[in-house]
DNA sequence: CATCGATGTTTAA
DNA sequence: TAAACCTCGATGC
């Protein structure tokens, strides 16, 4: 889950929940003590995405998450936390709870299971943090030098708007690189908020060979990729899921596509068996709208796919 | 019960 | 390029 998508979702959630009122933040697992310590009690002000980053403001200090690739926040709590859901790596949902309340009045939470780095909780439920790749509080300076090396986040421009300045610095970054747009869309100081789903799947719906160098990529190609990659991580921040393929996609029509998912354990792990990519993970089987067999190929540890037929120079 | 893998990034070699 | 790190569910023996 944790691609830029997901943490927009994420930093609406702390928006809506904890915003603005005081909170106590503990460690269960004791890998957080101090900064939790700080953090407690206080009230936060504010929290926004930019790409992967999770920043939430707390006066001066900026408490930084990364989830990293197997990271995740589970919420529990009354009723206004029956919509929240729990935000990164898959994990199994928890048992609805039966509130219980303490004499000042905050709800008890259950005791911490596992590895719990931050515990955050305010009197009508608590958030758990587990598995992050980083979670530490920032000052102001720490904070300036970790946007000055963020991208931009396509995600930071209005719904429906691009905004002609990110666009730019995303046209000038690639400009600067000579390594692949594969390995370019990915490097998060070139923008800010693609893994390697979008990156599959975003270089196949623009049409874009991931091995042209990404100074090369003709403008008019930039500016596609762009325009594709907004759209479809608005589509993943709206709907809390990465469905780049869709059943009534008129190339689908054109061929009469199966759009069935036959990996194993992929219908049981979603809970439908309708393919929700159209390269990522399905290789060695035919393009859905071409024909040709898509590829995978390990880059740079990561595993990237395309369609040779439809991804061109 | 051991091993593997995952939508990620940093550090060492 | 490889290993380390953060966690846990799935898979295999």
């Amino acid at each position: 889950m944790p691609e830029g998508h997901t943490l927009h979702r994420l930093a609406d959630q702390f928006q809506r929940l904890f915003i603005g009122r005081s909170w106590r933040v503990t460690s269960p697992q004791g890998r957080f003590t101090a900064g939790a310590a700080q953090l407690s009690g206080r009230a936060p002000e504010r929290a926004e995405a930019w790409g992967k980053q999770l920043l939430v403001h707390v006066g001066a200090d900026i408490w930084q998450v990364h989830l990293g690739l197997y990271g995740a926040f589970s919420f529990r709590g009354d009723t206004s936390f029956d919509a929240a859901e729990t935000l990164g790596a898959p994990r199994t949902a928890a048992a609805q709870l039966k509130p219980e309340y303490a004499d000042d009045g905050w709800i008890i939470p259950v005791a911490a299971v596992g590895a719990v780095r931050a515990r955050i909780h305010v009197p009508n439920g608590w958030a758990d943090l587990r598995g992050p790749a980083r979670c530490r509080v920032l000052n102001p300076m720490q904070y300036e030098a970790l946007i000055a090396r963020l991208g931009p986040d396509p995600l930071r421009q209005p719904p429906g708007e691009i905004r002609e300045p990110l666009l730019e610095q995303f046209r000038v970054n690639l400009a600067r690189r000579r390594v692949s747009i594969a390995a370019a869309v990915m490097d998060q100081a070139v923008i800010a908020g693609v893994g390697n789903i979008y990156r599959a799947e975003s270089l196949f719906v623009a049409g874009i060979d991931p091995h042209t160098p990404a100074n090369e990529l003709p403008g008019a190609r930039v500016d596609a990729l762009w325009q594709t990659l907004t759209d479809q991580l608005r589509t993943g921040a709206a709907e809390g899921i990465i469905r780049t393929l869709r059943e009534n996609d008129p190339y689908l029509g054109l061929r009469g596509a199966d759009v069935h998912d036959y990996r194993a354990g992929a219908a049981v792990r979603s809970g439908a068996a309708v393919r929700r990519h159209w390269v990522y993970q399905h290789q060695g089987t035919p393009c859905l709208r071409c024909g040709e067999t898509v590829q995978m190929r390990q880059l740079q540890g990561r595993r990237l796919y395309w369609c040779p037929g439809c991804q061109v120079r």
